[in-house]
RNA sequence: GCGGGCGUGGCGGAACUGGCAGACGCGGCGGGUUUAGGUCCCGUUGGGCCGUGAGGCUCUUGGAGGUUCGAGUCCUCCCGCCCGCACCA
């Protein structure tokens, strides 16, 4: 047989896959949507097209590789579709850094990207392929905002935003990481502006509880969400302030440490603060507190030791009518809450310091259940159980009780209410950036905000000369594509010009996949409903309160509009781990990616292909190291030569009862519990590896035919390409479409097992016996093991431990620190 | 600080429900093929001690305890690393 030549047999079945459309699943008649078999949706994240692929994806993707060929061979319809994430500040800086218009850069990646994915042999339809820059596709996505904002979850307002000075847009707060912008890592600023906002805390309670409806997800991602949306019960107290007439209402967790209350705070932008202060003495000193506040980072913020000042005036503490100072310091936040606080320095640490520092008093109101001396002006830690003190009428009181009976009394005075505050902010979507969805609005004198009819759409971004990042959308430039008549009354109005999001186009994307080429709706619900929710999704965790969240959150209107009839996304999640290499993850911007091409050029892509997951759990970071790679080039080779040795075999039915058939029944076990069962995908490629190293050394071997084609069909997943040659040499035809091989239990089962036997938990012999030997057999032989015997002699044994098949313990006075036990023989309880 | 994860040979990792620690691969060592090097092939490879030898004994999964006949695996405490969240009231 001629040597393996990857570059060869790779070629051959890429043409064969097209030719044949060996993955394209068509889908099913509207009407016999019962009638079909068994599905199933997976997916990958779909990557931004702004430079090439590199070996981080290649495991992203052959992860999706491996389920979808794993399934399609159980005979599951597998729907694997592909696309572009093209619009957005990733493929617009790309266009940028290379000099060419987006349009032309992103198209180039696109297409390069598709022939790196095809040189794989990537088992993916392709007949679904989308790009969310194509008008077909932001044509729906505009049809989308639509909706949305005539439900009113798409709307317009001023508000303090996140401005990256580096971009020249506004960010999300989801894109906002330590004060930095998560794309380029610019110090984000403060701006007052007028943007556009999607109403996800709409759905703040809907995204935490409907996490009962995914089967499977990676708790770490859930706790991040369940973090990002911050969700908070406790009430809001209105304390009133008579010096200038005004209740001002704060929000609580604990209302039961109100006694406990004895300073007030305000954030330095509340607006409040200097009518508070005007024409008192402390004016000046607070307003230029407030000035410096205001032009301190939130990073300086929060580095800073605790300082504020006082404003000469008071609150009145709703519970005990007692007069409390306020004070304006920029530890209190003006996006969270109502932007003022009550202080309780005995149990809220930061409180704490600061009254530390500014000699304000200290008063402990809680106290654990169980006693405890309370120290004069300590800070106090929650706990478990815990009881008022010192809080008037409510002294005694467990402080849930407490909190409750609180609120009740404060209530029937209308001064406070339970009340439940979210971290969660509305998502910002709109951007001042070129590379974009146009947002399908008009500004219209007469009528205000117009939304473009559904039948003027798509809204086509306009062609223009300098599409660089401004500060304003670039698109106002476009001075006749913005001056339009008003869809409503016909006079002059001008289009909105910012752009949306690219999150907002890869938060439906996975259900236009179902179907694809439709012109007339984005999707129709019956094939929407039929494929989805995502069987099985796969991506980074780097997505989790992004991208993960607002599609939950996409899905949920879209259900609540009765486009869908689901209410999430994607049933299952797997989060992949990063490819780092040199300690860093793998990125374009640190330049350290290895790209996968010279790897295929030289070895092929099925080298690649099974080295990406040998190298470690998919769901762990991994460090990219060449060395191993040439491990996975030598056993392809061998794999090669094993099954070329015995092609020509003669085909045994039934296969013959040998060590290898016996080897190849177990790896057939092994590998479709780990890639079905467990997620494991690095262990059945050692489990093959096995399998083929004994084939090699056992040639004569009845069943060595048997086990080749074994190793053949259970590495196809992995080895697409070299296992359909070996397959086809074998005489047989399109393994892809070929039944996943069962293990025979009979096979399974051993005619001899080895057995240990231990003196005191310490292995003193193995025994190979007959499977299914009585106990009392077992044991006898393994008692008259010479080398058992040594440990034995002179020795009183008080207890023998049997695991059936597996294990025989002997267990002597004195031989452990256990105590000893009667019976001679005691059954195990395993 | 809170939440999640991880810690196993020289290296990547395996051991899934407590039952042979180190599968598989890399690297190392020895040998074969080769004019030579590389490739390729075969063998070997956790540490220590004893034995001329076959072999035997013993230690070992970040550390210390515990449960158990038996612990990498379960429990408690500690150490180290990684990730996420964090003046959120």
């Amino acid at each position: 047989m001629e040597q393996y030549d990857p570059q060869a047999i790779e070629e051959k079945w890429q043409r064969v896959w097209k030719d044949e459309r060996a993955f394209e699943v068509p889908n099913p008649d509207p009407d016999e949507l019962e009638r079909h078999g068994q599905k199933t949706y997976v997916l990958e994240m779909l990557p931004y097209p702004s430079g090439e692929l590199h070996m981080g994806h290649v495991r992203n993707y052959m992860l999706g590789e491996v389920v979808a060929h794993f399934r399609r061979r159980h005979g599951y319809a597998v729907m694997r579709p592909m696309g572009f994430d093209a619009f957005g500040l990733n493929a617009e800086n790309a266009a940028i850094q290379e000099g060419g218009h987006p349009r032309d850069v992103t198209e180039r990646n696109i297409a390069a990207i598709r022939i790196q994915m095809e040189r794989m042999g990537w088992a993916i339809d392709w007949s679904r392929v989308l790009s969310s820059h194509e008008p077909e596709y932001y044509r729906w996505t505009q049809w989308l905002f639509l909706r949305f904002f005539e439900k009113g979850l798409a709307y317009r307002k001023e508000a303090p935003v996140k401005w990256c000075p580096n971009d020249q847009t506004v960010l999300a707060n989801e894109q906002v990481i330590d004060g930095h912008c998560e794309r380029c890592g610019a110090e984000v600023e403060a701006r007052n502006l007028e943007q556009w906002f999607f109403r996800i805390t709409d759905y703040a309670d809907a995204l935490l509880d409907e996490m009962e409806l995914l089967e499977a997800w990676p708790e770490r991602v859930l706790t991040m969400q369940r973090n990002w949306i911050g969700r908070s019960e406790g009430a809001d107290v209105v304390f009133r302030i008579e010096d200038v007439g005004e209740d001002v209402e704060i929000f609580t967790t604990r209302p039961d440490t109100l006694f406990g209350a004895t300073f007030f705070v305000f954030a330095p932008e509340h607006a409040l603060v200097p009518r508070l202060v005007a024409g008192t003495e402390h004016e000046a000193e607070v307003l230029e507190y407030v000035r410096r506040a205001g032009a301190r980072t939130t990073v300086e913020r929060e580095e800073k030791e605790k300082d504020g000042v006082f404003t000469g005036r008071h609150a009145t503490n709703p519970v005990n009518g007692e007069q409390i100072p306020i004070w304006v310091a920029d530890y209190v936040l003006m996006e969270y809450g109502t932007g003022a606080i009550m202080a309780v320095p005995a149990h809220d640490e930061r409180d704490h310091a600061f009254a530390e520092r500014y000699g304000l008093e200290i008063r402990q109101v809680v106290e654990p259940a169980d006693g405890g001396a309370p120290t004069e002006g300590a800070f106090v830690a929650h706990t478990e159980n815990e009881r008022l003190v010192n809080s008037g009428e409510f002294t005694g009181n467990p402080a849930p009780e407490g909190k409750q009976a609180i609120v009740a009394w404060l209530a029937e005075r209308e001064l406070a209410r339970p009340a439940i505050r979210y971290r969660l902010r509305d998502w910002l979507l709109s951007r001042q950036r070129y590379w974009g969805a146009p947002i399908p609005i008009v500004h219209c004198e007469q009528c205000g905000i117009v939304p473009i009819p559904d039948d003027e759409l798509p809204v086509l971004l306009p062609e223009v000369d300098d599409y660089l990042p401004k500060g304003r959308s670039p698109l106002a430039a476009a001075e006749d594509w913005v001056c339009v008549s008003c869809p409503s009354c016909g006079g002059e109005a001008r289009r909105e010009t910012d752009t949306m999001d690219t999150f907002v186009d890869s938060s439906w994307y996975f259900i236009r996949y179902a179907d694809a080429k439709n012109d007339d709706e984005p999707f129709s619900r019956a094939m929407a409903d039929y494929w989805l929710p995502v069987n099985q999704y796969i991506g980074g965790v780097e997505h989790a309160i992004l991208h993960l969240l607002y599609a939950r959150f996409f899905v949920k209107v879209m259900n609540d509009l009765g486009l869908v009839g689901f209410r999430e996304p994607f049933a299952r999640l797997f989060t992949q781990g990063m490819l780092y290499r040199d300690g860093a993850k793998m990125s374009k911007s640190k330049g350290n990616v290895i790209s996968p091409d010279e790897y295929v050029e030289r070895y092929g892509a099925d080298a690649a292909r099974l080295y990406v997951l040998f190298i470690g759990p998919v769901e762990q970071d991994a460090e990219w190291q060449d060395a191993g790679f040439e491990g996975i080039v030598r056993f392809l080779h061998r794999l090669w030569r094993a099954v070329g040795e015995h092609a020509r075999d003669p085909s045994l039915d039934p296969v013959p009862d040998t060590p290898l058939s016996r080897k190849a029944h177990r790896t057939i076990a092994k590998v479709t519990d780990d890639i079905g069962r467990r997620f494991a995908l690095n262990t059945p490629i050692a489990a093959v590896m096995e399998l083929v190293n004994e084939i090699l050394k056992a040639p004569g071997d009845p069943a060595a035919r048997f086990a080749a084609e074994t190793a053949v069909s259970l590495i196809q997943p992995y080895g697409s390409h070299i296992a359909e040659e070996l397959w086809e040499r074998l005489g047989y035809e399109r393994l892809w479409t070929q039944p996943w091989p069962e293990a025979d239990p009979a096979f399974l089962e051993q005619e001899t097992t080895q057995v240990v036997v231990q003196v005191n938990g310490r292995i003193r012999d193995r025994l190979q016996v007959a499977s299914g030997l009585a106990e009392e057999e077992l044991v006898a032989l393994a008692r008259a093991s010479e080398r058992v015997q040594s440990h034995l002699d002179g020795v009183e044994t008080t207890r023998t431990i049997v695991v059936p098949g597996k294990l025989v313990n002997f267990v002597t006075r004195g031989g452990t620190h256990g105590s000893p036990t009667d019976p001679l023989l005691t059954p195990s309880t395993n």
